[in-house]
RNA sequence: GGGUCGUUAGCUCAGUUGGCAGAGCAGCGGACUUUUAAUCCGCCGGUCCAGGGUUCGAUCCCCUGACGACCCA
């Protein structure tokens, strides 16, 4: 951002630089913003740059460097807090505490000889007060070219002021790194929902509840590694460019490696590569990482999202859901100390047992659909219309079905609804009418074996041992009885590739590695995804996934702005 | 992909039935020896997102576009 190209990076802090080091008083200059947009006058920030680099030159004239390697320090503000924080005003008289503590000034006023100063470490602030008569002349300098936003060190003794607040009184100040763009207003914070994403910085500096999203993003991840760890998982990292993206349904982006001349795939799910270390003897294993899928973006979705993928041999489905539910105990226990989570003006209760109901189930108590309604294909696309679903890329929305009015004129007239259908059309329902109903913690279970290719088939064999967790909404976890048998599990595949072949470009693709690996025999083991920027989302109340993420993907700005 | 809304000073926001664009904070100058959204006096600061159209005149009305938010598909 800053360009300059004639800054050189001599110089202890001691030695004075030579004068006109990047002097910039003196207009254009090749250093200014790129969005500077020249002319005679200036946009009020570039005023307030001008002002700020005028006083950074007239610190380097003082033989000051704005931007020294090194502050020996004591505490940062938090932690003189922590320390003193319920030290008398008589004890720092009687044994005077003698401080040097790094910070970036936040507030500055000035009353007269008088001057305090709020000293910032990211959380909490350090009241700095400042008799200016007391400085030596250096410091005084110093003290006059500081700007709000600009980090100081400050040494001095420990004080209560009249009001007791605990503050530092300054001794001496020290340029640690000069700012040359103002921040956002304290007050009001950084409202502008694009800057908030763009400049993530700058939310974080000023939104204290931003902060604490993503302290809570960090609790998080702990806590689930904590939890597996305990369990005696082995945490691993497994390749997130593949030669096939597989383990999910979804379209992968694509890069390139120039040295192999090869076509990679950014994964989109961690999942094959996991079960070949079931394979390998690594009987519990978790990964914690990034999946990326190329598709929409939405306030639930990213291109890049992470993902905590763990696989458990000689558990089944069942097991994984009595695990969920102790893990979210544990999440709640570690993160928030209770199990009532706000959740978007209501409260959700995550202390288990949470009810299970079968995807069938669900769309006929949510739906208030018969349950003999949704045995065939035919109906259930009827159904599918009734409601408004979106249909899959697996489903042909141009299907004459689509535009029947009653399931007897259909019956009477079409021809039958390829059966391969069912279980796509089943869940399109399911996700019409049941899935936003589900706030308070519910598991989904026996899914339809085409949405299914690497679970293993329930009693019904048009359906899978597979569950999905859904919490005030949204889907959070989706978890199966790994699907062991490798000549079955070829035979899925296959029918993936037919899928493909009729135009759904989601379907899953052939990995016959991974084929070989099952071949050489993979206990039977649970294995279950838990979306970790949705689970943040519910543990923060944030609507948005972007809330929630350091750094979303935006479209560029265009060529020209900040 | 569609719809709705938004984009005005560094930040937060007003505003103009179409007639030279406003406040608070920040900035600059001044006063003030315990303030904490300090206070008081004075001052500076604008491509009103961009382009086109209508008009004597457009930040405002119309069209197109950019970026974003939300909803829907």
């Amino acid at each position: 951002m800053h360009g300059a190209a004639d800054r050189s990076r001599s110089a202890g802090a001691r030695e004075p630089r030579p004068l006109g080091y990047r002097s910039s008083a003196g207009g254009p200059d090749g250093r200014t913003p790129s969005n500077d947009r020249r002319g005679p006058e200036m946009s009020e920030l570039e005023n307030q740059i001008q002002i700020r680099k005028e006083k950074r030159d007239r610190l380097l004239e003082a033989g000051v460097d704005p931007y020294p390697a090194r502050f020996e320090h004591d505490h940062e503000p938090t932690a003189v807090h922590a320390g003193w924080g319920d030290i008398p005003a008589e004890e720092l008289e009687e044994s005077p505490i003698e401080l040097r503590v790094p910070g970036r000034v936040r507030a500055l006023r000035k009353h007269g000889k008088t001057w305090f100063l709020d000293l910032y470490d990211g959380s909490t602030k350090l009241q700095v007060m400042v008799r200016r008569q007391a400085l030596s002349d250096a410091a005084r300098e110093i003290l006059e070219q500081t700007d709000l936003g600009d980090y100081l060190g400050v040494s001095g003794r420990l004080i209560r002021t009249r009001t007791g607040e605990l503050s530092l009184l300054a001794a001496d100040l020290e340029v640690l790194a000069k700012a040359l763009r103002p921040l956002p207003e304290k007050w009001h914070g950084l409202a502008d929902v694009e800057a908030r994403y763009r400049q993530r910085y700058l939310d974080l500096l000023v939104n204290p509840e931003s902060r604490r999203v993503f302290e809570v993003r960090a609790a998080l991840v702990r806590a689930l590694r904590s939890f597996l760890d305990a369990r005696g998982f082995l945490e691993v990292e497994t390749p997130m460019m593949q030669p096939l993206a597989g383990g999910a349904t979804a379209r992968p982006f694509v890069t390139r490696h120039n040295a192999l001349d090869l076509d990679l795939y950014l994964r989109i799910a961690p999942e094959l590569y996991l079960k070949r270390l079931l394979v390998g003897g690594f009987h519990r294993v978790y990964e914690i990482n990034r999946n990326f899928r190329n598709e929409g973006i939405s306030t639930r979705h990213n291109p890049e999202f992470t993902m905590l993928e763990f696989y458990q041999a000689y558990a089944d489905y069942r097991s994984l859901m009595d695990l969920t539910e102790e893990l979210f105990g544990h999440l709640a226990e570690e993160v928030l100390g209770t199990t009532a989570l706000p959740w978007q003006g209501a409260t959700l209760e995550l202390s288990g047992p949470w009810p299970r109901y079968t995807v069938r189930e669900a769309i006929t108590r949510f739906g208030e659909i018969p349950p003999e309604s949704l045995e065939e294909a035919d109906e259930v696309a009827i159904l599918c219309r009734e409601r408004q679903a979106v249909l899959p890329a697996a489903v042909g929305g141009e299907h004459p079905v689509f535009r029947a009015t009653s399931l007897e004129a259909w019956r009477s007239q079409g021809d039958p609804v390829p059966s391969g259908w069912y279980g796509h059309l089943l869940m399109a329902l399911f996700e019409a009418v049941a899935e936003t109903e589900l706030q308070q913690p519910t598991f989904v279970h026996e899914f339809p074996i085409e949405v299914s290719p690497l679970a293993k088939q329930a009693e019904d064999r048009r359906f899978t041992e597979r569950f999905e967790l859904y919490v005030g909404g949204m889907e959070l976890a989706n978890a199966f009885s790994e699907l062991n048998d490798p000549e079955l599990q070829a035979e899925r595949f296959r029918a993936q590739l037919e899928a493909r072949g009729a135009g759904d470009d989601e379907a899953h693709r052939f990995d016959e590695d991974y084929v070989l690996a099952l071949e050489h025999g993979m206990p039977p083991a649970g294995g279950e995804g838990i979306g970790v920027d949705r689970l943040v989302m519910l543990f923060t109340d944030r609507p948005s996934i972007r809330d929630v993420i350091l750094f979303p993907l935006l479209r560029p700005v265009p060529a020209g702005g900040e």
